[in-house]
DNA sequence: GACGAAAAAGTCCAAATTGGACTTGACGGT
DNA sequence: ACCGTCAAGTCCAATTTGGACTTTTTCGTC
């Protein structure tokens, strides 16, 4: 019944954790390709198990439990929102693995929730009326990844284009706009809104210092 | 309150079918931008008015009202479904306009699916469980565009990639593979599979001699 | 079934883009 | 202040691209 699923996991040899890994697996399959489940280890405060991997985590690499404030008390931390490596943005719980009272690991859910997102747009449009004034919501919007894929979103809906219709002028024209309205401040804005425009990181390169030959 | 909608329509002036006009722009208004609307006029056999336009049609052009097999005698032709000129599925009706008993003209609606087709992929990836046996089914599918389609999403999701992810090495795989299963059989296959992979069409031409170096 | 027009298939090349390796710079922790 | 790490930005040979071109196929008409 159960077949061994090569590419989509990656093993490490584990503890008494090692019971934990089917539920990974069960889990990651249930919502595959949505799911991505990662087994912490807290005695070596390692990762020791992935199940469908998109985020960039590797075995043994460093848990990094205090980028989600872990305290040992807790039962269940989250659900709470990241941004993947790639804009894509997930959302997470994770469950604290106790064994005789003592927290020996971390199981943690990650789902890509980007394409229910895109979903909630095509729905979105066929049944919203067009705002004047949204601009407003726009500045409480945190991540710079969100501010940018509206000013996208804006800035092609204007003039009725979508990305991947756009020819290189067009492109480096949003290029422009978006480095005139500062959008490259953020850490590695640059390689995100290459990847977003579907350009190598160094045609953008090319196109701001075209645009600014100091 | 009516704004002119300047870039979005086409004008051309025209006779009693005029009044007509405003429902066009005003349906396209409603599903903008899902929905085109084209009026015909059934004396010159021409497009005399296009509001939202995404199809090729252009004004003054033949009506080609063969390619729904009109007969005077219609009331509504449809709905229908067509291929976009680049692949998008549409959903058509055609209402036959009378004046004193006597056709007109014609008002067509285009709806563009091919967004909402993708949300029903998300949600199916999400409630459906994996078949074994599911190729059938797709050789039921006629237009070839379909099985382009879904050769390239088994394809993908057997290796775990997406398309906007993967390199050159891989694109050239999945091109000699497709051209290996006869996929350029089809009229414009080589650009409708050259724009899907997000490559040049003289790229694609490139790979296939790459691999067959006669 | 031959003819011509129009569309598609395929070729070609200068110019643009790309991946990848590199150097430089910025930031954060100790 | 120092060091390690990661992002910013530069660079270039290899690859891809748009667009113009030629050849082939398709299709409607006679």
């Amino acid at each position: 019944m159960s077949k061994r699923r090569g590419p989509s996991l990656k093993t490490a040899t584990a503890p008494e954790l090692g019971a934990y890994t089917h539920i990974c697996d069960a889990i990651a399959l249930l919502f595959r390709p949505y799911a991505e489940v990662v087994l912490h280890d807290l005695t070596t405060e390692t990762v020791v198990y992935l199940a469908n991997p998109f985020s960039k985590r590797e075995l043994g690499e460093p848990s990094l439990l205090h980028e989600i404030d872990f305290k040992p008390s807790d039962i269940i931390i989250g659900p709470y929102e990241k941004v993947n490596w790639d804009g894509r943005r997930i959302k997470s719980v994770s469950a604290v693995l106790r064994s005789d009272d003592k927290a020996i690991g971390i199981l943690c859910i990650n789902v890509d929730v980007s394409h229910f997102h895109a979903v909630m747009q095509t729905l979105n449009a066929l049944v919203s009326v067009p705002q004047i004034a949204e601009k407003p919501v726009s500045l409480f919007k945190e991540d710079w990844h969100e501010r940018i894929n509206e000013y996208i979103q804006s800035w092609t809906r204007e003039r009725g284009l979508s990305i991947s219709e756009m020819n290189r002028v067009q492109k480096q024209q949003l290029v422009t706009d978006l480095a005139g309205d500062g959008a490259f401040g953020g850490r590695n804005a640059a390689a995100y809104i290459s990847r977003v425009l579907g350009l190598g990181r160094a045609t953008v390169y090319n196109y701001l210092k075209r645009k600014d030959p100091v």
